[in-house]
DNA sequence: TATCCTTATGCTAAATTTGAGAATAAATAG
DNA sequence: CTATTTATTCTCAAATTTAGCATAAGGATA
């Protein structure tokens, strides 16, 4: 038997289903980094959040296959068209497409997949639209920020929960394969914390019922049996964050993920910053989004030696003490070394 | 003004598209990374190739919006269905929707996305149909093989061959930024070599007009100018390299490139290795997807202190030599270590 | 003004990791 | 038995990383 591939349509697909373009655009401004958000709309308003925790939405556009060459262009596009902003650094991040990813009504019967987009930009930058802002990106994952040390709500809700989610595993093959799962993705029992897998331990939350939105979820669900190990009891037992509409949580959580693993091996961390900057102000961006501090002068040391940027013999004083210097990034770097980026040294200050 | 998000529909997309599924299915058996290809069929048959080299294509299913919960297991499905493979390590890795990918007729006018996907299978499994082949890796790509030294073709064809496209911008500033790329990208006037960039590799001979894709896409948009710097010549001036069908050359890249980086922080290496083997057999793994021969000494070094094997006490003997131990991945390291990769040590045996 | 506080920047000693290869072990082919 | 081949263990020097110490240079304040 031949493949499907060779008959005569090609092969490539006869359902048809639409796309919607989803962008996870960030900035860093205060040491925070922050996500541009929009107020949830239509059926999807007070879906998440009835809790009093209010919810929030990715900006997302639909491809318009008539206009749009390419995806990014058709990102860009709207992105300017709706909220001024202008994008500089866009990569695609990864297609959704699960059919339950919204669980009701599936747009008249139509599968909708969605792209999603991780833009930066620069400090300072926003859109003027009133029903934009710019929320801290730890109010949505606040197990995320080691900036100040362990979160404490790993160890107060995190863990007891996952205890919990581990023993109601139905054999004990099942809980073992949960216990090594919860252990490795949360850094629980010795293991250690690696800063990348943030949709891991997101996804995690979402199965063991956890989250917000896997409450919502199975709730809407007619047919389906929850997921193992919750109830609709409210908003109890939950883990604290703030939850976002449809998958759009899961969309954030991979962009997140993405950026902490991509700053190491490219420059992108410029994206968004000034054009010159000192290196303190560099040092905070990078621990915004690694979620860690930095030792300060072996962040110098290595930022330096791997000729990242350049000074430009510029003083700024308001710095609180010793007037620093501003740098500039080094654009030769990209012709001299093949991964430049800023390696994280060792963690605390 | 309100965002669209806002509008009835929730704003994701109104125009409908097609999704098809493609997969780079890679395996490795004697020392040679191969893709699994399909024979182009239809009118894709002998659109590329022309000149005697033969094409060949991707395996790709489409999207069943109804049977298919999510696409990954719509794609395990169909490549069962297909081929009787049984895929284990799945990966998504980007979705292809520019307009001008299938420059001609557009299914109808319809158009047509592309999601990508990597996925591992054991090495010795083959699919056990006529129109299927595995092909060598580099045979696409002759240029990304440094295991026996920098390959020649990069000095004798692409490096002359990206000096005259150079030399044929229109402008100052435009022939150094080309400069600039040719040299980041192919490693040459010094700059070094980055495995990792196999994608912009074949972008950039693509834009370049040295790719046979970029000809056969070029004379057959009707409208548009062709690429900078290139004729209809048949296949002179081209860089030598097998072609695919449509853009499945620049997938297989992606691919490419992004298993390059993934050996390095996660254990993926072992999906293409028997349960048990011996060092030199998991070396010669990774040398053939990275591209370039390693010190052995040092590479098992840092495997051993990685933890990433275990010994399983039993040797063999047909090793030429000394009978070498058999080992096997050590599971556990997954919860050891936050990036349990095989690190690379310095090139050459 | 002298002192203290703060941040910036330079420097170093110890510990680790890496690069290159010598040395030894254990098989097979003649 | 000897040469050859691959496996495995060690060593040593060079490079990098870690964790601080020390000094510089502002502003604030007694």
């Amino acid at each position: 038997m031949a493949l499907k591939s060779e008959s005569g349509s090609n092969g490539e697909s006869n359902g048809t289903v639409s796309i919607g373009l989803n962008a996870v655009i960030v900035a860093v401004t205060d040491e925070e980094p922050r996500l541009l958000t929009v107020r949830p709309s239509g059926r999807l308003r007070g879906q998440a959040g009835k809790g009093g925790r209010e919810s929030g939405a990715l900006p997302f556009g639909p491809l318009d296959p008539e206009k749009d060459r390419t995806l990014e262009l058709g990102l860009t596009r709207w992105v300017r068209e709706q909220t001024n902003l202008e994008l500089g650094y866009v990569e695609q991040l990864y297609t959704f497409g699960d059919r339950d990813r919204e669980p009701r009504s599936r747009s008249g019967g139509r599968r909708v997949l969605s792209v999603g987009y991780l833009a930066l930009v620069r400090e300072g930058q926003v859109a003027g639209r009133e029903e934009t802002s710019w929320r801290p990106w730890y109010e949505f994952f606040p197990w995320e920020d080691w900036r100040r040390g362990r979160p404490p709500l790993i160890d107060a809700a995190i863990e007891p929960a996952l205890d919990r989610w581990v023993e109601g595993g139905k054999d004990p093959l099942r809980r073992q394969e949960h216990r090594e799962r919860a252990d490795i993705t949360f850094g629980l029992r010795g293991a250690p914390w690696d800063g990348e897998r943030v949709l891991e331990r997101y996804e995690l939350l979402y199965e063991a019922g956890l989250v917000f939105e896997a409450r919502r979820d199975s709730e809407l669900s007619s047919a389906g049996e929850p997921a193992t190990g919750m109830g609709g009891r409210g908003e109890a037992g939950l883990v604290p964050g703030r939850s976002m509409v449809l998958d759009h949580r899961r969309i954030v959580a991979t962009a997140l993920g993405r950026l902490r693993g991509k700053i190491r091996y490219r420059p992108v961390v410029f994206e968004l910053l000034p054009p010159t900057f000192t290196y303190l102000q560099l040092q905070r961006v990078v621990e915004a989004l690694a979620g860690v501090r930095l030792h300060k002068q072996n962040f110098r040391r290595l930022v330096e030696k791997g000729g990242l940027v350049e000074g430009t013999g510029q003083l700024v004083s308001d710095t609180g003490g010793r007037p620093a210097e501003l740098f500039r990034f080094r654009h030769e770097v990209l012709r001299e070394r093949p991964t430049p980026g800023v390696g994280l040294p060792g963690v605390h200050s």
